[in-house]
DNA sequence: TGATCGCATCGTACATCGTACGAGTCAATC
DNA sequence: GATTGACTCGTACGATGTACGATGCGATCA
């Protein structure tokens, strides 16, 4: 059994009510996709991107590093399970049927951005083909948000486009700037330092002090005047 | 002498008219961080971001591994620089004093999208605090030409971080979607394969034939629109 | 002239990584 | 009882980033 690619989701192992003997040698609940994937979840979280090693995974989960590999094919695949497991969304059936469609959008985009910052690494998993069914799942969700709020079949790629873009870039940016207290001195640091050079962003502590939240809200709020306006 | 973080540029060894002897034992012209950065910036584009390694940089500059962490620090730092170096921009001095600023951030921000679409591991990079120079430079023109405009202080940031914002997640994911044939064509499939559950982002093929570029337009233009509206 | 010193190069060595390979263990089936 | 297939894991290999120390060089100073 083996995940291929970003898509997977294997059937789980089918152990009826008996035990297995030995991988559990007295604890562990044995090996399947989701603990993985749960597991690698936490890893990230805890240790970040470089944090994750087969053999720390496996560690983690008390099994052998290559017991792994019968489950998820590489590393590769881990990474994409991960992203796209932190990334379901719960408001798809309800919200799609209000005439608010804007608001679906938005509570939408903002909640994809608030999942994005919660598990910082997965703005640095971004860049990289990883369509999981939770990913598509939200597309196809703005998709037919916007296509029934009235955006012309020939404008809906470039919307969706605009959106989705608008969300990765606002949230890598984000990502990068919170960092540590430290980091954020070393910043300014930096900047004073080569203040004559930089006068403006220096002046407006553009790396300092924006308003993310806020920011972000406006960009997008303008955005969706112009893709399908407000009638 | 130690390039630390993704600020530095070493001051370039001096040596005059002799030449060393060892080093470049019939050809080689000399280690300089200035070769590392291009030799890096080459291989990236050969090889892409996995394809870097310190051994592999150092037989393309002729020279030993060992040698290159005399110029800079770390790994890390040769990304920054290779990044950094390829987003300089030509255009700083003159258009700025235009009146057409909209013309001047369009094609700054055009400019910076089509440098990031060349070198397509760019777009893998950018998710790490990296603020060399050029982007640095690049922020400052932007604020520069946007204050100039008329955008009030107290929106300067928000405007400025929505363009770069839409611009990081455009290139970023234009990238994803730009691989080769073969895995376009596994999208394709995959998606038919799953069609039931997405249908709208199938019929619309979002993932095969966007127009990538009108749609980058498009966003830019509702966004300025928004941000600093044409009186 | 020789001694000293900072810049720069590089060989060796080590820990760590992803994972190929094949042997092992069990439950279910024949 | 033999076979099969799902699953686990120990060992091993090649590659990687880089710490460390040895080495060579030109310039400076005695």
């Amino acid at each position: 059994m083996v995940v291929k690619g970003s898509s997977g989701q294997g059937k789980a192992p089918r152990r009826g009510a008996s035990q297995r003997t030995v991988p559990e040698a007295r604890n562990e609940p044995a090996l399947s996709l989701e603990r993985i994937v749960a597991c690698a979840v936490e890893l990230l979280d805890a240790q970040g991107v470089d944090g994750l090693t087969m053999r720390r995974l496996a560690d983690r989960l008390g099994s052998g590093a290559m017991s792994l590999y019968w489950h998820v094919g590489n590393k590769e695949a881990v990474f994409d399970l991960a992203l796209d497991s932190v990334l379901e969304y719960a408001g798809q059936a309800q919200a799609t049927e209000d005439q608010d469609w804007r608001g679906a959008v938005v509570h939408m985009l903002e909640d994809w951005r608030a999942a994005m910052l919660r598990h910082p690494w997965s703005a640095s998993l971004l860049p990289r083909r990883a369509l999981g069914p939770n990913i598509l799942g939200r597309l196809e969700l703005l998709s037919r948000t916007l296509s029934r709020a009235g955006v012309a079949d020939k404008d809906l790629n470039a919307a969706i486009w605009s959106l989705w873009n608008y969300v990765m870039g606002a949230t890598i940016t984000r990502g990068n700037f919170e960092r540590s207290d430290e980091d954020r001195a070393d910043a300014q640091q930096r900047l004073a330092a080569l203040g004559e050079r930089y006068p403006t962003i220096e002046r407006s502590r553009l790396l300092l002090d924006s308003d993310w939240d806020g920011a972000f809200r406006k960009g997008l709020d303008f955005l969706l005047d112009g893709l399908a306006p407000r009638r």
